[in-house]
DNA sequence: TTGACCACGTA
DNA sequence: CGTACGTGGTCAAC
C-alpha cells in the first residue's frame, strides 16, 4: 500500500523530474502533492517522493516540464500558496471536491472527507488533544508515522496539520492519491446509464471541472472584485448620509432616519423599527393588520398611508446601512480597491458556488461602484434561459431541445402551447420549480402534452424527493434528501419534492456553468500578454472578466467559443444550444 | 454566547 | 414560480 511505503528522499527538484519521468508521468498523469514546512511530498504511479524544496517551486518546475494533473486533498489548503505565488495550474483533482460531488454535503476537511469516503461515522472523527476516556492509553495507538489510526480514522495531528517533514507530506500525498484512485470507479457508477456515453464519462469531466472550480474559488478570493471606493461612498452617502464620526453620531443619524417614519404615526415615537413585532403593532394601529411585515406584503398598501411608503424606503436604506455600509467597505475592500470575500466552489445542496462579503447579493444600486481599473474593461457574460435549456439536455426531451435553437426559447414554446410568451414562461418555470399557487394550470397541462419527456423527468425527481430518496444531477452530484420525522406530513413531502425537482435543474446548471467558467479561465491564461485577464466574479449564470482593454475582443470571442465547446461536450448529442449575452463595459451596472 | 426567526438582497 | 445562498437585526434560551 502506497500510504505506508517509505518515500524516496531526493536532494533536488531535478532529481524529482527524472524520477517522475522514469515512473512514466506525462501530461495529464495524476501526481499528488502536499506541503510540509520543510519541503514537499509527492506521489504517483506507486512511488512517493520527498523533496526539501518549497511547494511553489516544485509545482512550478514539474508543471512546466510534465504538466500532470495535480491531485490534492483540498484546493483551499494546497492551492492557496500556489495562487499567491502565481504558479499556473492547468489541471487538478480536488479530492474533497470530488468527494462532495459523489457523496453530497459540504465536507472539506481531510478528516471528514476521509471518514465519509471510508464508510466511517463522521461523528467519530477524533480531534487533536482529545482525551479518549474509554481507552486510557492501553489501546493500540499504532504507528504515529502512519496517518491512519488502527481504528481507521485519520490521526488528528496529520489531518489538521501543518506537517513538518517532506517525508510526512509524501505519505499524505500518497493517501490523497489513494482516494483519487478510489473515486474513479465511483464516478463511473454515478452517471445515469441512459446518458449518451462519453469519454471520459461525464462524471469524470465534472470531477475535473469541479476541481478546477475550487481552484478558481481560491483565485477569486485572492484576486477580489475591482471596486471604486469613492463611487461606493457616494452611493452609500446617498442612502444613509455621510460617514458618522463616532458611535454617538452614528446613533443620532440612525435616530434621524427612524424618525422620518415614526413621525408619520401617532404615538409612534418610541417604536423600534428593527423589531418586527413592534412594526406589526404599529401597522395595526394605523389600520393594517398583517401576519408579518415583509415588504411584498406591504407593497400593495403603498400610497394608502404615508407611513407605509416611508417604512419601505427605510427598509431599503437600513439594508445599506447595516449590510452594505461603511463597515462593509472597511471590512472587505482592500487598500488596492478590491472587494474580497471567501469563495467556495460548491454549496452543500445543488452545488452552486457561494461567496461571502456580499459578493453574491450586492444590491443593484451599488453595482455602479464595481468599476474596471484604468486600462482595463469588464467583459460580462450571462447564460440566457439557462435552466430550461439545461432541462432539455438532462431530460433528453427532443422537442424541448428543438426549442433551444431559438435565441428566445420561450417563443417556440408559446407557439407550441398556443399561448402568449409570458404565459409560456410562467408555465415552464412553474414546472421546474414545482408551483403550488398561481394560475399556470392550463399551460402546465399543455406542457405535459408538448414536452412529456422533460415533464416526466421533473416529476420523477419530485417523486424521489417525496419518498426521501437522494437524487443525482446530470453530472453525477448526489443531492442528499434530508429524512425528517415528518415523513407523513404532506407539507414536508411536498417541500422535499420541490427541492429535488429544483435541484436536478439548478444543480446541472451549476455544473455546466462551472465547466464553462473553468474553460474560460484556462483560455484566459493562454491569451498571453503581460497583464493578465482574470475572472473576478461568478454569479450562478454570469461571469465578469477583468480584461486589459486591447484584449476585450479576444475575450468576447473566447466566451462564445468556450460556451459552444463546453455545451457540445456537456450535453453530447442532445442538440441543445446554449446562448450567452456578452458585453464590454467599464462598470458592471452598464451591462444589459 | 448560541440558535431561532425575521427580513431582504442576489441568481 | 420556488429553490438556494449570505447577512444582520432581535429575541429567548442557555
Amino acid at each position: 500500500m502506497t500510504a505506508t511505503a517509505v518515500p524516496q528522499p531526493l536532494e533536488a527538484t531535478d532529481d524529482l523530474l527524472r524520477a517522475l519521468q522514469a515512473a512514466g508521468v506525462g501530461p495529464g498523469s495524476p501526481v499528488a502533492v502536499a506541503a510540509a514546512a520543510a519541503g514537499t511530498g509527492l506521489a504517483a504511479a506507486g512511488h512517493t517522493w520527498a523533496v526539501p524544496a518549497r511547494l511553489e517551486g516544485v509545482v512550478r518546475r514539474v508543471a512546466d516540464q510534465l504538466s500532470p494533473r495535480w491531485v490534492w486533498w483540498s484546493g483551499h489548503d494546497t492551492a492557496a500558496p500556489l495562487v499567491a505565488a502565481r504558479v499556473n495550474v492547468t489541471a487538478c483533482w480536488d479530492v474533497a471536491a470530488v468527494h462532495r460531488l459523489l457523496h453530497g454535503g459540504s465536507a472539506d476537511r481531510p478528516a471528514a472527507v476521509w471518514a465519509l469516503s471510508q464508510g466511517l461515522d463522521p461523528a467519530g472523527v477524533p480531534r487533536s488533544g482529545q482525551l479518549d476516556l474509554l481507552s486510557s492509553g492501553d489501546t493500540d495507538e499504532g504507528d504515529p508515522a502512519d496517518p491512519v489510526r488502527p481504528d481507521g480514522y485519520l490521526r488528528p495531528d496529520w489531518a489538521e496539520g501543518p506537517l513538518r517533514e517532506p517525508a510526512q507530506a509524501a505519505r499524505w500525498a500518497a493517501l490523497a492519491l489513494r482516494l483519487h484512485d478510489e473515486q474513479q470507479p465511483l464516478l463511473r457508477g454515478a452517471v445515469d446509464p441512459r446518458q449518451p456515453p462519453s469519454r471520459p464519462p461525464l462524471a469524470v469531466l465534472t470531477a475535473w471541472s469541479e476541481s478546477a472550480a475550487e481552484l478558481l474559488a481560491v483565485e477569486l478570493q485572492s484576486g477580489g472584485l475591482p471596486l471604486d471606493r469613492d463611487t461606493a461612498v457616494e452611493l452609500i452617502t446617498g442612502h444613509v448620509g455621510p460617514r458618522p464620526a463616532d458611535e454617538t453620531a452614528a446613533a443620532a443619524s440612525r435616530r434621524e432616519r427612524d424618525d422620518v417614519v415614526r413621525r408619520l404615526v401617532t404615538g409612534g415615537a418610541d417604536v423600534d423599527l428593527r423589531n418586527p413585532a413592534q412594526v406589526r403593532d404599529m401597522l395595526a394601529g394605523i389600520g393594517f393588520v398583517v401576519p408579518d411585515t415583509r415588504s411584498w406584503r406591504l407593497e400593495p398598501f403603498r400610497g394608502t398611508h404615508p407611513a407605509v411608503d416611508a417604512l419601505l424606503s427605510w427598509r431599503k436604506s437600513e439594508r445599506i446601512a447595516t449590510t452594505y455600509g461603511y463597515g462593509w467597505l472597511d471590512r472587505h475592500v482592500g487598500a488596492d480597491g478590491r472587494l474580497r470575500g471567501a469563495w467556495r466552489g460548491c454549496d452543500g445542496a445543488a452545488g452552486r458556488m457561494t461567496a461571502q462579503a456580499g459578493l453574491h447579493n450586492m444590491p443593484a444600486e451599488l453595482r455602479p461602484a464595481v468599476v474596471a481599473e484604468p486600462g482595463y474593461v469588464f467583459v460580462r457574460a450571462d447564460l440566457g434561459q439557462i435552466e430550461p435549456r439545461v432541462l432539455a439536455a438532462v431530460s433528453a426531451d427532443a422537442a424541448l431541445a428543438r426549442a433551444t435553437a431559438d435565441p428566445d426559447l420561450y417563443s417556440p414554446v408559446a407557439a407550441r402551447l398556443g399561448c402568449d410568451r409570458p404565459t409560456a414562461k410562467v408555465a415552464v418555470l412553474a414546472a421546474m420549480y414545482g408551483q403550488t399557487s398561481g394560475t399556470a394550470g392550463e399551460a402546465l397541462k399543455g406542457l405535459d402534452r408538448a414536452y412529456p419527456v422533460a415533464m416526466a423527468s421533473l416529476r420523477a425527481a419530485d417523486d424521489e424527493g417525496k419518498l426521501g430518496n437522494d437524487v443525482r444531477t446530470y453530472g453525477g452530484r448526489r443531492v442528499p434528501m434530508w429524512v425528517g420525522a415528518g415523513q407523513l406530513d404532506p407539507a414536508v413531502a411536498a417541500a422535499r419534492g420541490r427541492f429535488a425537482r429544483n435541484a436536478v435543474v439548478q444543480g446541472a446548471a451549476a455544473e455546466l456553468f462551472k465547466m464553462w467558467a473553468v474553460t474560460v479561465r484556462a483560455g484566459l491564461t493562454g491569451l498571453g500578454g503581460g497583464d493578465q485577464a482574470q475572472i473576478v466574479l461568478c454569479l450562478h449564470d454570469e461571469l465578469l472578466v477583468h480584461v486589459p482593454e486591447r484584449r476585450a475582443d479576444d475575450v468576447v470571442a473566447l466566451l462564445h467559443q468556450t460556451l459552444e465547446r463546453t455545451g457540445a461536450r456537456w450535453a453530447t448529442g442532445s442538440g441543445v444550444r446554449f446562448v450567452a449575452d456578452v458585453s464590454v463595459v467599464s462598470r458592471w451596472s452598464d451591462a444589459k
